[in-house]
DNA sequence: GTAGAGGGTGAGAACGCTATCAGGCAGGTT
DNA sequence: AACCTGCCTGATAGCGTTCTCACCCTCTAC
C-alpha cells in the first residue's frame, strides 16, 4: 500500500518527527538531514496521506457542489467555472445531483456534510426550506447559493438580474407589437423562475396589458414538459402570437412543438427564451436569448467562498450579475 | 464545531466505546444502553465523521472521476451515469478537469490520489502514457477508463465500438454515391479518435477509394477548431460533396462552417457526425449521426468498478458497447 | 459451592498526520 | 567553572473513528 512518514524516517534513519518537519518545513532540521529525509521520501515514492492530514488540520480542502442536474449544460459551465477558481487555491470539488428535489437536495447535502467539506456550493431547489443548509452554517462552514436565493437563509448568494432580464425580454416582444405573449415556465418554487415570472408581471403592467393565466404554462423543469406545456398553449383556441420560455429546456421544448405543429419562427410565433446556450445560434432561425454570464457565476461564487474560507465574516451579501438580451431572428426584432 | 462520540457517550453516560458500539451496531451492548445511546446522539445532533472513518477503515467511499471538460455534453451525461449508479452504493463523486492535457491530467490524478480516492475513473487524454494510472494501480486501487483506451495498462476499460461507428457512417455516404468525403477530426492522439480514422480507412479501402490527406483535417479538439479546419477544406481547390465529422464538437463546428460559406445540407454538402446531442434535432436539417450509448457508458463504468471495489481481481477486460448510425435529413440517405 | 458460559462494559491501541515539548550538544559569555 | 543561547532531535499528545482485549457480573450446571 502506500508508504507512511514513518517509513521515510526509517528509510533516512530518523525520527518520525524529524521526518515530518523536513517534509512539512516547520521548525528546526538541519540542511543535510533535510536533504537526506526529502531524498528517502523521493526513493520510496511518499505521498502524504490528505486524509490523516485534513483530520489534524480540520480541514479538507474540499467544495461540496449541489446542482439540479449536471447534464443541465447552464450547471456544467458554472460548475466549470467554480471548479477552475477552486482549484487555483488547492479545493477539489465534490458534486451531487439534487435532481430539483428537496428530499434529495437534503440527503446529498447531509453526506456531504458527514465528509466534512470545507464549504458548499448549492443551487437550491426550493426557495424557502434552507434548513438542511443552515444545519451547515451553524458548523461554521460557509454556504454560497448559485443562481437561486432562499429566504430567511444567512448564506451569500450569486444570483443573475432575473427580473429585469424578463423585463427586457417581454418589453421588447410588447414593442414588436405583441399583446397575447405566451409564458412558459418551469416550476415556480425555483427562487429565479419566480423572479423572472414577476419581471414578465412587470412588463405586462407597465404596457397596460392583463395578466392571463391562459397564457401562462407552468410544468416540470424538463425539456419534455417544455414541450407539452408548450404545445398546449399553442393549440388553445386564441393561441399567443409571441412566446418567452424561461429556461433552456424551456426553450428546447418550445421550438420542438414549433417544429410539431409546422408553425415557423419568428412569422407564426415570435419566441426569446432566457439562457443562451450553443446550440441557439445553431438552429434557424437562431433564437433570441437572454443571456447570462454563466461562467462568471461560477467564478463569482468561488470568489466569494474563498472570502469566507479565509475568514471573512461581514453579513452576508446577495450578488446579482447583469444578464443582456440578444436579439436574433427568432422574435422579429433583427432589422 | 461538530460534536464526537465522546460528547454523546457523556450525555448517555457511558464509555466512548459503548456508544460507539451502540451507534456502529457491533459488539455486545444491552438494549437498554443501545436506546439511551441513540437518544443522546440525536439530542446533541451527532454526525459521524467520515474523514476519521475512513482513516481508520482505509476506505474513503469516493471515486475521482477525470474527464476532458465537464461542459461537453458527452462527459456530462457520462459522469452523469456513473454517479446515479455509484451513488446507490453510498459512493460520491470527486470531479476534476484535464483539459485534455497529459500534464493537467497527471497533476489532478496525483491530487486525486493523495486525497485516497477508493477507486478512479478516467477519460485519457493520451493513448499510450499511463504511467500515472499505473501508479494507483499499484496502490491496489482500481482505475476504470471510461471511452478511451490506453495501450499497454492493465485496466479495465469501457469503450464504444468506434471503428465500426465510423465504418458505418462512411459506408453510408459512399451507398450514396459520395466519393470524395471530407473527414473533420480531433486529435488522433485521443484513443477513441484514432479508431475512428481506422474505420473511415477500412470503408474507403473496401470501396476502392484510395485514402486523399487533402480530404482531412486534422486539428485541436474544440468547436472552433472544428469550424475553421471544416472552411478550410470546404473552400479548397475540390472540396468534398459529403463531411464525416468526429465528435460532437466537430460537428456544430462544421455546421457553422457551412452556414458561414452558404452551403446547405444535404444539396450542396451531406454530412454525418459521431456522437448524438440533443440539438442535433433541434437543427434544421435534422443531423444524421452515429449514437453513442452515452448513459449507459458511464452505468457500464460504475459495474466494473463496483466489481473491482468488491475484490474481483480478475483480469483486466474491454467492453465495447454497439453505437448506432441514425440517418436523419443531413446525409440525403432518407426517403 | 465452584466452574464455566455468556452478556455487557471500559480501557486502550491503531490509522497517518501535525505540532508541541523536553532535552542534548556545541559554542560563546560571565 | 558555571551558565546561557541557539540549533537540532526524539518522544509524545492529540484529531475521531473502529475494534480488540481484559474484565466484571450474573446465571446455569455439576
Amino acid at each position: 500500500m502506500a508508504q507512511t512518514i514513518r517509513d521515510v524516517a526509517r528509510e533516512a534513519g530518523v525520527s518520525q518527527a524529524t521526518a515530518a518537519r523536513a517534509l512539512a518545513g516547520y521548525g528546526y532540521v538541519a540542511e543535510v538531514t533535510r536533504r537526506r529525509v526529502q531524498e528517502a521520501a523521493t526513493a520510496i515514492g511518499y505521498q502524504p496521506n490528505d486524509l490523516a492530514r485534513a483530520l489534524v488540520s480540520g480541514a479538507t480542502k474540499t467544495i461540496g457542489l449541489v446542482v439540479g442536474d449536471i447534464e443541465n449544460p447552464f450547471f456544467a459551465t458554472a460548475a466549470r467555472g467554480l471548479a477552475d477558481a477552486l482549484e487555483h487555491e488547492g479545493y477539489t470539488l465534490v458534486l451531487a445531483n439534487s435532481d430539483e428535489e428537496l428530499a434529495r437536495e437534503q440527503r446529498v447535502v447531509q453526506a456531504l456534510r458527514q465528509r466534512l467539506v470545507d464549504g458548499l456550493v448549492v443551487v437550491p431547489s426550493s426557495g424557502d426550506d434552507g434548513s438542511h443548509l443552515a444545519a451547515i452554517i451553524a458548523d461554521g462552514r460557509p454556504v454560497v447559493l448559485l443562481d437561486r436565493a432562499i429566504e430567511g437563509l444567512a448564506a451569500d448568494a450569486v444570483l443573475v438580474d432575473n427580473e429585469s432580464g424578463a423585463l427586457a425580454a417581454m418589453r421588447h416582444l410588447i414593442e414588436l407589437g405583441h399583446r397575447r405573449i405566451g409564458i412558459v415556465s418551469d416550476s415556480p418554487g425555483i427562487a429565479s423562475t419566480a423572479e423572472r415570472l414577476a419581471g414578465c408581471r412587470a412588463a405586462l403592467g407597465e404596457a397596460g396589458i392583463a395578466w392571463d393565466d391562459q397564457l401562462v404554462s407552468i410544468g416540470g423543469s424538463s425539456q419534455s414538459d417544455g414541450f407539452r406545456t408548450a404545445r398546449t398553449l399553442l393549440t388553445a383556441a386564441r393561441p399567443p402570437s409571441a412566446i418567452f420560455t424561461l429556461s433552456n429546456f424551456m426553450t428546447a421544448g418550445t421550438i420542438r412543438a414549433l417544429r410539431d405543429l409546422d408553425l415557423s419562427m419568428p412569422v407564426d410565433v415570435a419566441l426569446v427564451g432566457f439562457d443562451d446556450l450553443d446550440w441557439t445560434t445553431l438552429v434557424e432561425p437562431a433564437i433570441s436569448v437572454v443571456a447570462q454570464p454563466v461562467s462568471e457565476l461560477g467564478q463569482a461564487v468561488a470568489e466569494r467562498l474563498l472570502a469566507r474560507l479565509r475568514g471573512d465574516s461581514s453579513p452576508p451579501v446577495q450578488i446579482r450579475l447583469r444578464t443582456s438580451l440578444i436579439i436574433r431572428q427568432s422574435c422579429g426584432g433583427m432589422p
